[in-house]
DNA sequence: GTTCTATATCTAATTCGCTAGATAATCGAA
DNA sequence: TTCGATTATCTAGCGAATTAGATATAGAAC
């Protein structure tokens, strides 16, 4: 027994999910330039190599277009960024998203607009919550 | 060049941390017998392992307390934690707390009366930050 | 003092993530 | 048709993370 794969794109790979995500499907070395001006410029090897990972992990798709492949994310951001959000909120705070929001508040990178936005978006669920109530 | 060290606890690392957290300072022994009922049973000598490897990294300390060797977390919950969940906001959501948070409410896992307690939270932050406001 | 047991270290194996060089295949140009 | 460039695969190496066996060491018991 040793080590288990990661439940979650690594941090290369969300890298280039995220690449894809922005710019939709792509050609290795497109995706390789746009990494580059991002975050980590890598050899058009490299890029490839992790693609190839990528795409038997499934967290990609490639299809030939006129000639070469392009490839496109098989994840969608929602659903890939909420999973890692969960993940570490259920390892580091006992799965409590009270206490995460509370350290999250705290950090205080969130402006006024925002927060107003916020007092909006948990009054209504609140309201929602009262209705279902209600019902029983 | 190849991979570098986590800015984070790993996976195993934070599983230890968290029993130092509740329990305080454990001898070897201890450490496994707690993870062993908390999360995974691992031999001894693993414990012992990545015990004096988290040492080397800083993370833990560990005192001679009659005869043998006590463990204990170098890092507090509260900072830990808090870095981790910062590092997914920035990694996954290109550091928008509000994003996160939003995606945060959206799973549900949070009950009628911590939603009034985060309404008071937001509500005094914006308070807060409207006197600020006012003092310029 | 020798034996036994608990504790600690040394060594090692395996897989994963990251990086890239060497090589092959493909396709257009000359 | 051969040459050259682009694209794709094969192979490989390193360090990190996880797991544990073998071994040493230090006290306790007798």
């Amino acid at each position: 027994m040793a080590r288990q794969q990661a439940k979650h794109p690594t941090e290369l790979e969300l890298e280039i999910l995220k690449v894809l995500w922005k710019q939709g499907a792509l050609s290795g070395r497109e995706v390789r330039e746009a990494l580059a001006k991002a975050s980590r410029d890598l050899t058009y090897t490299s890029v490839m190599t992790v693609l190839g990972i990528m795409e038997e992990k499934g967290c990609v798709r490639r299809k030939k277009q006129d000639g070469n492949f392009q490839y496109s994310a098989r994840l969608s951001e929602k659903v890939t960024t909420r999973r890692m959000l969960e993940d570490v909120v259920k390892r580091a705070y006992d799965g409590s998203v009270m206490a995460a929001m509370v350290n999250l508040l705290e950090t205080g990178d969130i402006d006024a607009e925002e927060i107003k936005q916020l007092r909006k978006l948990l009054k209504d669920k609140q309201t929602r919550s009262e209705i279902n109530f209600k019902k029983w």
